[in-house]
Order: structure tokens, then C-alpha cells, then sequence
RNA sequence: GCCCGGGUGGCGAAACUGGCAGACGCAACGGACUUAAAAUCCGUUGACCCGCGAGGGUCGUGCGGGUUCGAUCCCCGCCCCGGGCACCA
């Protein structure tokens, strides 16, 4: 058969017309007759149109969904929306437009953008956070953990963001600004918030990480485990003098208890507004208003003292108790005492304050140190410190503490800088908390049976600083579910990292209308077996689902301690350098791509530009050689379809290349994912093929075409399955079983050996590739070149590396 | 400041981590085909030096040292780029 042209437009549309239209061809079999992979990419938010970092982070889950398929797994592979969140508001305000029908009509396009870019999902699965068959299950999950007393609600200051109008989580506080408004400071606003108590869970996430160590990137957990920051040390009392009250510390070094020279508060502590009357009040009162405001870049250490002192329960001391800005009250106890000696802070704040400096830790090996120039913060020998002096660092710690625990004034104590997850937003587009405030009986859940508690449609946006929800007459007033008098309803919603926490188990079981999903039918494909997305989610979304998981393991209904066993971090797509976003207007869209070299040429464009882990810099110029590599594949195959025999003098060289590529690109499926060198492989073996062409036999010429076909097809699905067609196959080729690689028929007859002197190539020798040491060392010495080179010279050392080889040192 | 990554031709990158540096692709150049161009096919292409030539030599993986027969890879000390954390007591 001739060959024909390469056609990308007209071969995609057909195929994508006809894989749509299956609504069963990427589903899974769900029966145990084959071994199950789940296959998760982090679902998008429905801005409007997909990027690149999409067509990245779906083309490396698809092409490992599709080989998975052909090595004989029942493949789950799902995709949905993560459909609630600010930019619809705000699209609302801006464009008049209600955010439902924006986010639908956003939802639309990008899920016609991901079918014509032949993405592999099973639609029937498709799950959109923001419909209520979906959120209600955030709301019936809501309230099995206010069962628990996981979700509570308590007056605290939070991060306020006057541009966004809202309270923000710690995590999204960005170096003291809003990590969507990256130059708007962030304001401390007191406010009553609903929290759900993953501190509770600090632990478990800590020790589990060991379930996951081998699956997941180490970067990730190191980032994960800095951000629980667990601390162990001692709450000690110091007791304010002419007071009934005590300032509780916490420090990890209470061993340097004898050094203490002061105690400082939090600003917002409590007793520091108790402490600070008259003139200091209103000095006070600035320092607090600061602390929101405080570029961390260049904070200068200010404070001032109270006037009163406390006493140190080890020693009796008398220290004076000062007011510092840079004591944070939501870590420990909010209160310190100041060691200067040993802490590098409280020595740069003492020495501005002419606090005196008393050193009791001297090193292990030298002497206390005199009238100190900075602080030493090792660990040591206690001095100076009655009986303890002595003692290393390390069992003064631990004794000191039991003493404290003992004489009642302290204990051993672990904190975390981990702290609950405020999930309160006062937004419109999000989940309703399922709550009714009843003047009569207080805070009151919805019941189970009223739920779901359904965000109204007519609503006006205005972008004001109340939550719209409350302007809603009609959703506001409402009935106490436990007296029947007339109550309001809450109107915070759920931060949208709920909605992202569980939507993987909703998948599996997508269309439950009991629950959020049967137990029985979920937990046959947990844990996820590969989870694929932006590095970006290392913290907040990945911390936020390993959470979950064990909260809803705790109520029953799933029986994994980890959701995500292994996890995969694309690298970003950047251009120019700069991260691609929205606000900075460097987006940059498939379809024109697409359009022009077709979704295949796309694909491999993407992945073969740099290993999947690492960022990308997004440039053009290179797209044009993966278009030609398609085409020159598809010129091979069509015009090798029932084409004449040559005399079958390449037959063993053409085979050769395939099983050497065989063997390359499954390694890098099995191995480390680096598709760029396994589509570099193609190509080898492609240009092979066309050197090796007039010699094949009709065998090994289809054999040859059958073959590349399907190697080509995980990454370029289109232009495959076209070709299997037309060499008269039939069954999807995501279903064909994956190329077996033969070691005996890869093998080289004979390979080139390098052969040093004193470490530089100076010749290379013929050999068999398994040929002895022995064999190579003869081999090499009486090579000509090395015989005139080491003529009149002693061979010191023959170093043979079988395969690799031969290095002579000479004397 | 601390913790991770990373620095290789004109460009994106390989070298599976101690064994031929630069696979594959882009760009560039040459040849074939063509009236011509495009497309396609076949080549050349790290820098410098010697040679008419086949060929040979020196240098070369951010910089400076070290270990080794041999270092892009390991060790020590720097420089630059990216990311995370940043008064966490």
C-alpha cells in the first residue's frame, strides 16, 4: 500500500466523535477478574479554559493509565471539577454573570477541551464538587465530625483580607499578604469560625508518613512534616508576683532555666492586657494592631516591660515580665522565658533592652563562657544551675521536667505550629455549613435528613464585606430543628479544600444517593495507586486529604490509614521564566496547538521537552520535530501495509532496535517516568526503520509497524489507534497487550570497548559483549595503537570493566 | 538565615549515578529530488589547534581544591538560579 498523508485534524476529530460517544470504553470492570489500578491527576479548578500545566499533569496520568491498561489492570481513571470558589464571585461581580451558570459554561468547554485531547476518563465517573449530590455528603461529613468534636466553633483572630472580603486560612497567608493579592496585607479581625481539629490528627499524619515513604516524593514529606513542626520540650509556671496567677512558658530547653533573665508575653496574651494599664494601654494597643501588619522581611524586635516580675520556680528568681512583638500567641503558650545566653532571639533582644545575660551551658569540651558576644544555642554541660549543674543538656531536659510535673509547677509537653483548619468563608459559591443558630438552644446541626442544605440560586453579589448569604431572606430565616422557634441559619460556607479532601472516593462510587459512597464498593481500590499533580498542593490539599482519610477511617467508612500511596509531582510550566497565570495574562492555551500539529503532536510535545518531575519553559520552537516524528511513523506504517518482501538482509538489525526500544521504554514506565527518553527511543527506532527498510522481510516489516504502533500508543493515542485500524486490527489499543521484550533477540553480536592510558581514551577494541576480563585485557594490549603507546613503558595495572572497558596505567 | 532542588553545545535535553560526555529533538549547514520553492529523504554540526587529506592533538559538564586507573556523578570550600520555611521559643 502506498502512503498516505498524514491527516492529524481529520483522524482526531473522527476518533474523539467516536470515543465520546462510548460512554463504557474507559470504564472499569470494578469485577477482581484483573488487578486493580486507580490512576488519579488532581482535578481542575473550571477557570474557563484549560493551560498547559493541565495538558501536562493530564498527558503524563493518561499515557501511564494506557500502559497500565495494556499490562492487563482494570484501570480506574476518573476526572471531575473542583467547581466552588472566589473567582466565580467574582466573575458574578464583574460580569453580571450568576456564577453557577458560569462555572457550568466553564465546565463545558474545558470538558470538550480534555476529550479532544483523547484523554482516557471514564465521564460516567465525573463528579463537580458544587452540585448538591456532592456537597451534601461535605455536609453530612460536616456533621459526623461535629459529633466528634473534630468541627467546633470558637472566637479567634483571624487573617482578613480586606480585597478578598474574607477570613483566610493560615495557609493561605503569603509572607503576611493574601496569597491571592499578593501585595494586600493581611488584617487580624476577631470573628466566630468553624474549625475542624486536624491538630488532633498531628500525630498520626507524622507517624503514617512511614506507610507512604517509599510512593511518595521525599521533598514532600520534609516540607509536610516542617509545616506540623513538632516540638518537644516543657510548660513550666513562672508565678506573677503579687498576683494570684501564673505565666505558663513553654520552652525546649527548660535546662536553661537557670538563664532565664525575663519573661516575655505575646502581645495579645491575655495577662499582657491585664498587666498593662494606664499609659501602657494604649502602647500596648499599637503593638497588638502591628502584628497583623508585620512584614516579616525586616521585623525589628521591640518590647517594653510591665512593670511586674515573676518568679522562676527552680531558683526563686525574681525576673522582670516584658511585652514582646515578636512572641507569637498562636504558638506554645504565647509566653517565653528569655534565655539570652542560649537563644540567639532572646540575646538580640536582651542586648538592645540592657537585660542582663547569664550564661549556665558550657560546651562539652570547654569553658563557660564570660560576658558572652553571641548566643550559644548547642546543647552542653548545665553550670551554674544548683543541682542540676552537671547534667548534659539532654537529661536536664528530662529530669527537669519530671521535677516540674512532680512539684506541680510545669510538664513535659510536645506543641505543634500546626493549627486547626479554619474551614469558615464568608462567600456565596461554596458549601453551606449545615448549622442553625437558635436563640433558645444556641448553635443547633441541621438534621441528617434535612440535609442537603441547598445554596439558593437568586442571589446578589456585590463584592461587599458581608457574606452574601446573608441578604437571602429566604435561606436566613428558618425554623430550630430541636424547639421549632424561629432561628437563622448560618450563612459561612466551607473552604473549597473540603470539597478536594474526599472527591476521590467519590468517584468510586459516584452516583450514591444513600451516602457519600459504599464502603464495600470504595475499598478494593484504596489507596490510590499512583496520584499525579502540581508540587504547588505539597502542603495544604495533600495535608488536608491525609487528614480526612483518617477522620472518615475513624467514623468507619473507608479502611485505609493513607488515600494516596503513591505520589507523582509534575514539574510547573513556566514561561519565561515566570510561573503562568492568570493575573500575570501569560496564559497559554492548547487549542491553537492543537489545531494546528493535532492533541498527539501536543502530547508528546509536552512530555518529550523535559522529565515529567522537573519544571518546564514553555517554548514553541521544538513542536515541529514531534509533528514530523509522528508523520514519519505514519508514513512507515502506511506505506508497509501489505507491502512486497525485501530480501530480509536487516531483518536481524530492524529487531534488534525494536527490542532494545522495547526494553527502554517499559524501564522508564516501570522506573522513573522519564517519557521524554522513551519518546526519544521511538524516534531512534523510527529512523532505524527507515534505514533498515528495503532489506525486511514481509514478516519482520509488519511485525516491525505492528510493534512501534503500540509502543507509540500510551503517549500518542490518535494517531495509534488510526494506524491499528488500517492495519486491519480491531478492539481498542489501549486494550492490546503491551510489546514483550526478548533479551536474546536486543543483544549487540559485538560491541566497541574504550581502552585508557592514565585515564584518557586512546584506542577501542572489538569484543563479544560478554567477553571475560581476561579476553579483554589480551585484547586491549595487543591492540596497535596501545602497543606503541606503552612501548617503553611498565604496565603498572590492567583495570577491566566487563562490557564497559579497559584502563592501563602505566609507570 | 535554615531546608530542599538545579547549573552540561546556539537552544530543550541525554549519559539509569564512578566507566566512550552531548543520545533524541530544535536551529544551522551541505547533498539528493524539483524548472523553482515547500515538503520529503540522506548527511555534517561542543570549542580550539595541527594536517591538502585520511587522520591526529589539546581543552571542555558554574568556579577552586581533593579522592581515584578513571569524576557531570563522591568529598571539602565558594558563586549563581528556582522552590519551601522563616522570629515556632
Amino acid at each position: 500500500m502506498p502512503e498516505t498523508p498524514y491527516h492529524h485534524q481529520e483522524i482526531e476529530l473522527k476518533w474523539s466523535g467516536r470515543w465520546s460517544s462510548d460512554p463504557q470504553l474507559y470504564q472499569a470492570a470494578d469485577d477482581g477478574a484483573k488487578p486493580r489500578y486507580y490512576v488519579l491527576e488532581m482535578l481542575p479548578y473550571p477557570s474557563g479554559r484549560l493551560h498547559m500545566g493541565h495538558v501536562r499533569n493530564y498527558s503524563i496520568g493518561d499515557t501511564l493509565a494506557r500502559y497500565q491498561w495494556m499490562r492487563g489492570y482494570d484501570v480506574m481513571h476518573p476526572m471531575g471539577w473542583d467547581a466552588f470558589g472566589l473567582p466565580a464571585e467574582n466573575a458574578a461581580i464583574k460580569n453580571k454573570r450568576h456564577p453557577a451558570e458560569w462555572t457550568h459554561s466553564n465546565v463545558a468547554h474545558m470538558k470538550r477541551q480534555l476529550q479532544r485531547l483523547g484523554f482516557a476518563y471514564d465521564w460516567d465517573r465525573e463528579v463537580n464538587t458544587c452540585t448538591p449530590e456532592y456537597y451534601r455528603w461535605n455536609q453530612w461529613l460536616f456533621l459526623r465530625m461535629m459529633e466528634r468534636g473534630l468541627a467546633y466553633r470558637k472566637t479567634s483572630l483571624v487573617n482578613w483580607c480586606p480585597e478578598c472580603a474574607t477570613v483566610l486560612a493560615n495557609e493561605q497567608v503569603e509572607n503576611g499578604c493574601c496569597w491571592r493579592h499578593e501585595t494586600t496585607p493581611v488584617e487580624q479581625r476577631e470573628r466566630d469560625q468553624w474549625f475542624l481539629r486536624i491538630t488532633h490528627y498531628a500525630e498520626q499524619l507524622l507517624d503514617d508518613m512511614a506507610q507512604i515513604e517509599a510512593g511518595w516524593p521525599s521533598m514532600v514529606l520534609t516540607m509536610q512534616r516542617n509545616w506540623i513542626g513538632r516540638s518537644e520540650g516543657t510548660e513550666v509556671d513562672f508565678r506573677l508576683k503579687g498576683a494570684d496567677e501564673n505565666i505558663r512558658v513553654f520552652t525546649t530547653r527548660v535546662d536553661t532555666i537557670y538563664g532565664a533573665t525575663c519573661v516575655i508575653l505575646a502581645p495579645e496574651h491575655p495577662i499582657s492586657k491585664r498587666l498593662c494599664t494606664g499609659e501602657l494601654a494604649a502602647t500596648l494597643k499599637a503593638m497588638v494592631d502591628d502584628q497583623g501588619r508585620k512584614d516579616p522581611e525586616n521585623l525589628v524586635k521591640e518590647g517594653f516591660y510591665t512593670g511586674h516580675t515573676a518568679v522562676n520556680p527552680y531558683n526563686g528568681q525574681e525576673v522582670p515580665v516584658w511585652v514582646g512583638n515578636f512572641i507569637l500567641w498562636g504558638y506554645g503558650t504565647g509566653a517565653i522565658m528569655a534565655v539570652p545566653a542560649h537563644d540567639e532571639r532572646d540575646f538580640e533582644f536582651c542586648t538592645k533592652y540592657g537585660i542582663p545575660i547569664v550564661p549556665v551551658i558550657r560546651p562539652v569540651d570547654g569553658e563557660l563562657a564570660v560576658n558572652p558576644t553571641e548566643a550559644f544555642t548547642e546543647y552542653g554541660i548545665m553550670a551554674n544551675s544548683a543541682e542540676w549543674t552537671g547534667l548534659t543538656s539532654a537529661e536536664g531536659r528530662k529530669r527537669m521536667s519530671e521535677k516540674a510535673e512532680k512539684d506541680g509547677f510545669g510538664k513535659a509537653s510536645i506543641t505543634y505550629r500546626l493549627k486547626d483548619w479554619g474551614v469558615s468563608r464568608q462567600r456565596y459559591w461554596g458549601t453551606p455549613i449545615p448549622m442553625v443558630h437558635c436563640p433558645a438552644c444556641g448553635v443547633v446541626p441541621v438534621p441528617e435528613s434535612d440535609l442537603p442544605v441547598v445554596l439558593p440560586y437568586e442571589i446578589n453579589i456585590t463584592g461587599a464585606g458581608r457574606s452574601p448569604l446573608e441578604n437571602v431572606e429566604s435561606f436566613v430565616n428558618t425554623k430550630c430543628p430541636r424547639c421549632g422557634n424561629d432561628a437563622r441559619r448560618e450563612t459561612d460556607t466551607m473552604d473549597t479544600f473540603v470539597d478536594s479532601s474526599w472527591y476521590f472516593f467519590r468517584y468510586v462510587d459516584p452516583h450514591n444517593a444513600q451516602a457519600p459512597f459504599s464502603t464495600a464498593t470504595v475499598t478494593p481500590w484504596f489507596p490510590v495507586d499512583q496520584y499525579i499533580g502540581g508540587v504547588t498542593h505539597a502542603i495544604l490539599h495533600l495535608l488536608y486529604a491525609r487528614f480526612w482519610c483518617k477522620v472518615m477511617r475513624d467514623i468507619g467508612i473507608v479502611s485505609v490509614d493513607e488515600p494516596f500511596k503513591c505520589l507523582f509531582t509534575q514539574g510547573m510550566v513556566q514561561l519565561n521564566g515566570q510561573t503562568m497565570s492568570k493575573s500575570k495574562g501569560n496564559i497559554v492555551d492548547p487549542d491553537e496547538m492543537v489545531v494546528r500539529f493535532g492533541a498527539d503532536t501536543c502530547r508528546l510535545f509536552t512530555l518529550f521537552a523535559a522529565p515529567p518531575e522537573k519544571d518546564m519553559d514553555w517554548n514553541e520552537s521544538s513542536v515541529e520535530g514531534q509533528y514530523r516524528f509522528v508523520s514519519r511513523v505514519w508514513r512507515f506504517v502506511t506505506r508497509n501495509i501489505d507491502a512486497g518482501s525485501g530480501s530480509g538482509s536487516t531483518d536481524q538489525r530492524a529487531l534488534r532496535k525494536l527490542h532494545q526500544t522495547i526494553g527502554k521504554v517499559t524501564s522508564d514506565f516501570e522506573n522513573r517516568w522519564h517519557f521524554n527518553t522513551s519518546i526519544a527511543a521511538l524516534m531512534e527506532l523510527t529512523n532505524e526503520l527507515y534505514l533498515c527498510e528495503a532489506g525486511l522481510s514481509a514478516s519482520v516489516r509488519a511485525e516491525c509497524a505492528e510493534k512501534l504502533v503500540l509502543l507509540l500508543a500510551p503517549f500518542a493515542p490518535f494517531v495509534s489507534e488510526e494506524l491499528w485500524e488500517m492495519m486491519g486490527r480491531t478492539g481498542p489499543l489501549f486494550k492490546q497487550p503491551w510489546p514483550q521484550f526478548d533479551a536474546a533477540l536486543a543483544a549487540e553480536n559485538v560491541i566497541e570497548i574504550p581502552v585508557q592510558i592514565g585515564g584518557k581514551v586512546r584506542s577501542r577494541i572489538l569484543a563479544a559483549p560478554d567477553a571475560s576480563q581476561e579476553t579483554l585485557e589480551q585484547l586491549a594490549l595487543a591492540d596497535m595503537k596501545i602497543q606503541a603507546l606503552t612501548a617503553g613503558n611498565t604496565v603498572a595495572k590492567v583495570v577491566v570493566v566487563p562490557g564497559k572497558l579497559v584502563s592501563i596505567v602505566v609507570k
